[in-house]
DNA sequence: TGTTCGAGATAGATAAATGCTATCAGTTAC
DNA sequence: GTAACTGATAGCATTTATCTATCTCGAACA
């Protein structure tokens, strides 16, 4: 148990600095016997003067003084630092990436980080995800807005939208987007990861149209299969990127244009957690987009 | 001005290792809520909160807190460091060495001290020496103790013998050593340097002897240069090596034996002055005598 | 050699802080 | 729903810091 004080250091520094009790004390806008005493103290505590006291002249230090003096002047400063909000040891940021959007997002964010911003990474479930969040576990997530709690604050970073995923010789494929009534018209395919069957529904329900889930698989990359070989249009807001599916079958993706088709991802905080600096400048980096976003 | 204390830094750090305020409190031997009060208020004056409260669980720090406690960690253990009194900065120490000595011994003893051991040396004469101890502009003083103020301490640190010196044909340099009595039957040659013709003088009539002063030179070298030349026998306290003089001629040097003929050559410091570590570490070394000094 | 002057130390009073007891409020576990 | 526990709040007591006034002790000056 430490019984020095701040009080009692910047004290004994700015009686070095004004060369004597009085003009110190004057310095610091305090009476002359508070500094007194102070020092006296803090002298005690040390069980060896700080300074020489000698009428007239400019109070020297001795020499013990001038390396506590010195110290204590850094360690002041350093402690003005700590309390400026700038601390000097940053603990790597933690951050939970929905498990879904993971492997489209994650890497690329990584990859585009600055090499001073150190941060964990976790790929986690939707639950386990908000229940890290409240635990102060995660500092921040990057997720669907879907039934986060009222304890996290949200940012919107982008809003994605849907795409179709067919074969390149689909009718659709000619088309730059596509539309959710021209989807409602064929045969769709549905994973079960990802955002929810019962999402993609209502997106239909809400203007009125009725889809046909042809097929509902376990996997996005199941579906992307599946619509490779023409089983039916896919729709999912992942993986955007045309190419081929796990069999080899080519693919290709259309964007759905509908407006307020978009989900929007969003970088979730606790509201009562504190973000240190690095964690800030995370989030900063996120909403910036530099790229590591798939495209709305 | 700094309003925070280092009360409320060990309180935070607490907190953080007992996982909780009232675990914290038991730990520090404080009420719960006078840890409460104090954590508040530092949360308040780093505008953040540190911890996240939740009721059972450990209190969480928050990702700022971390960073923060971490930080405030290390202060807290260098500060302790600090007043334990192990201040890493280690300012040169000031030694001054009396000017008649500063040629015999200053060398070899600055050759001799470790390198992690910074010393300014400073060759002065006695009242610049006694002045600058006074006003704390020298740590170590290291003379004869001839007059030094009731406001230094002195160590003796040594016990120097006066030694005859002269043409290595005379009488007395067959003699290992030889005595005031016989020296006062021979021409004596005193320098003006190094200790007072007086102090040899009553070296004499302590004993009742009345020497007989043939030259007084300027400077010891003058002395030892008439010495070899059959000029007489010169007396001095420092340079007690043989060898040969300015002007070529061969050297002996016979010490003087008489009991209290001996110079304490004292380590002084002004009474209240306080050493710095790196201080003590060199008055500690001197005074082991690590061969830098003239023999007794 | 006394006198004056100024810097730091001391004493007593007052204000501010720190801490304690008692109590309240909010959660979790049963 | 209730018990149990954690942290927050309120009011009071104690300690600590600071103030004004005064004292002491050297040094500078005449």
């Amino acid at each position: 148990m430490l019984s020095v004080t701040l009080r009692q250091l910047e004290y004994a520094v700015a009686v070095a600095r004004n060369g004597g009790v009085t003009a110190a004390a004057q310095a610091l806008n305090i009476s002359q016997p508070a500094l007194s005493v102070a020092l006296s103290q803090l002298e005690a505590q040390l069980g060896k003067p700080l300074f020489l006291r000698r009428p007239r002249g400019p109070a020297v230090p001795t020499a013990f003084g001038r390396d506590f003096l010195e110290a204590a002047e850094t360690q002041l400063a350093s402690m003005a630092r700590l309390m400026a909000g700038d601390a000097a040891p940053a603990a790597p940021v933690r951050l939970a990436v929905f498990e879904d959007l993971a492997p489209v997002i994650l890497g690329p964010l990584l990859a585009a980080l600055p090499a001073d911003l150190p941060v964990t990474p976790g790929v986690l479930g939707f639950e386990a995800m908000t229940d890290g969040l409240g635990r102060g576990q995660i500092d921040l997530a990057l997720t669907w807005d879907l039934g986060l709690p009222l304890s996290v604050t949200r940012e919107e970073v982008a809003r994605v939208k849907p795409h179709a995923v067919m074969g390149p010789r689909h009718r659709l494929a000619l088309r730059a987007g596509v539309s959710l009534a021209e989807l409602a018209d064929v045969p769709l395919i549905l994973a079960d990861q990802g955002l929810s069957v019962g999402h993609m529904r209502a997106l239909f329900a809400r203007r009125g149209l009725a889809p046909r889930i042809a097929h509902r698989t376990a996997t996005l990359e199941l579906m992307r299969s599946f619509a490779a070989n023409g089983l039916g249009v896919g729709l999912s807001y992942t993986a955007p990127v045309p190419g081929q599916s796990y069999d080899g079958a080519a693919l290709v993706t259309r964007p759905v244009l509908d407006a307020g088709a978009g989900e929007p991802l969003v970088l979730a905080v606790a509201r009562d957690n504190a973000l240190s600096p690095a964690g800030e400048r995370l989030a900063r980096l996120i909403a910036a987009r530099r790229g590591f976003l798939p495209k709305g």
